[in-house]
DNA sequence: CTGTTAGCGCTTTCAG
DNA sequence: CTGAAAGCGCTAACAG
């Protein structure tokens, strides 16, 4: 763990401390033929300036918090926030800065992690949802933020947003035109602005196209009730052709509910779901849902942080990303 | 962004730099009362001494690195893999160290990811499959590290593994007492320990109670081929009435393929798989399956490798994690 | 018990 | 173009 220090290359070299630094930081005030002399022999010795002297001089650390949020869901790092993740730390990757993962935010203790308090991290990422005193405590101390998928609109926080509505309005309008109108909507509950955003698209949808909602027809229970909110729905006398459902972990759940009905898929009832998870395109049948970009998400919200860090008057901006259908097996065409 | 530091404190308190020290620091030699009252201003201005400063002065960061390897899959950040780093960050947060994720190692720049270059991490936890070079070099640079589910056995490395032979064994064994004696193996490549040892496990299994191993039964092409895997093994003349498969990833495409073949589970082929991950319960039917303690081996890891840094000739030991059957409804018993 | 001082590894004025 | 010196925030010897 012992790795040479800026002195013993200044020695080895035979000069100062300061034109070692000159050299590795590609100053001008230094000659070519020095430069190139002490570079050589920074690359013999293996030496790389160390994180902790660099940032406490140059007060940036190069770290990026990432926070996730775990009331969200027993699993914090479901399929969908896993992609987020990796594209949060790629693109990091990129730009040379570390990602400090934070899973768990502490009750206790200034409700900061340590990563913060600590001022361990030039900015954090915050996804999902997150204790609205927290986002506005962050704000208050100016720490740079940027919002991923969050419970609801901050206003003058930047943010990176899926465009819920309208995908929400594309997979009701996609059922629609092959043919259906009792349309189901199942989602976890709407206490979150993705879920009561991909509500209101559907709604939008039902509407434009002059269809009414059957209220038996819409269960947003929570994704833990997935199995029995779709089993209720096919039990219903007059039970819907359609579903649409608001997150493909939900459709699992759901496919679940319909094979133990002894039901068929697409064939009793069709499904759309969103998210567009990896399981989605190995179900069977293979689910027909919405798209999300989620490594894209996760490298837009770097970009958008790293802006941010390095040009302190940056303005907020919502970043809102669109989505796309993907046809695959799980819709009847009721016009055939 | 701006937060106290020890000098202002200090001035506030009327005291040195070194008073407020020892009373963060809980060091004897300072009174009772001042300590309380330094204390009192301590968290009145909402004062933490910066990572920085501290790391620099204490050649500690309280940073832990995780590395992952992309080369694994596709997917990094698969929901088995996903538990165990769960497991890590609840520990290290427990200890009060931070996360330090890294998923890509980059190839050039010295193989070593930033994070240990410029030595901002006291360890790294190393999970799965790694490049027996850069844990070899990490080991001559003395970089206290853990191996977590490690592709082959480093001797003189901590790791932290699971009983990959006994759930073998005692998966293949619950079909054989299930009443099954045509049973098929199912598995990644065998390029990595783990699943080399889930193979012995089976033969041993097999051998023991004398049962013959139909060399078609045994398929260990890879994740990717799961479906084409039990698609060709189903379609033999003679099929097997069981399969073991070591991975549940890959029992997800072998249902889809049982699916598409309108065969039933169990009736018409019985499954034990390894891992439990969690859709493993959510399956239909749900699948019976070896247990693995994920978020344990996380914890454990991180024990471990707290323990080497701060007991710097800690030998190194090797945790064999046990893993459990869960009995769920994918087998059929042929004794009935 | 308290304070002064040095120094962790680095960058950056500012003289020379 | 080079180097001496100060200082980022903190802790620990060591005087007092």
């Amino acid at each position: 763990m012992k790795s040479p220090t800026i002195r013993e290359i200044a020695r080895i070299a035979e000069c100062s401390l300061s034109t070692v630094s000159k050299a590795i930081n590609g100053r001008a005030d230094i000659s070519e033929s020095t430069r190139r002399r002490i570079l050589k022999i920074v690359g013999d010795n293996n030496y790389t300036p160390s994180a902790l002297g660099k940032g406490l001089k140059n007060q940036r650390t190069e770290n990026i918090g990432v926070i996730f949020s775990k009331e969200d869901r027993p699993l914090s790092l479901n399929p969908f926030y896993s992609r987020i993740l990796e594209g949060i730390e790629a693109e990091l990757a990129i730009n040379k800065y570390n990602l400090v993962l934070c899973l768990t935010v502490d009750k206790k203790t200034n409700n900061y992690p340590k990563m913060i308090r600590e001022r361990n991290v030039d900015g954090v990422i915050l996804i999902s949802v997150q204790k609205e005193a927290f986002v506005n405590q962050l704000m208050d101390d100016r720490i740079p933020l940027v919002l991923v998928d969050p419970n609801s609109n901050y206003h003058n926080a930047t943010q990176v947003v899926i465009d819920n509505e309208d995908g929400a309005f594309q997979a009701t309008q996609y059922l629609i035109l092959k043919g259906h109108k009792k349309i189901a909507f199942i989602s976890p509950h709407l206490d979150r602005d993705s879920f009561r955003l991909r509500y209101a698209g559907f709604n939008k949808a039902m509407t434009h196209y002059h269809l009414s909602i059957d209220e038996n027809y819409v269960q947003i229970e929570g994704l833990e009730h997935g199995y029995d909110q779709v089993r209720r729905l096919l039990q219903l006398k007059e039970r819907p052709t359609a579903m649409f459902i608001a997150n493909d972990l939900n459709v699992m759940y759901a496919y679940q509910a319909i094979r133990d009905l002894h039901l068929k898929i697409p064939e009793d009832i069709s499904i759309v779901g969103f998210d567009d998870i990896a399981w989605s395109k190995i179900a069977s049948p293979q689910l027909t849902t919405m798209r999300v970009y989620k490594e894209e998400m996760g490298s837009i919200a770097v970009r958008n942080l790293l802006n941010i860090i390095s040009n302190d008057k940056a303005s907020a901006i919502t970043t809102i990303l669109p989505v796309k259908l993907i046809e695959r097996n799980s819709v009847k065409d009721l016009n055939e």
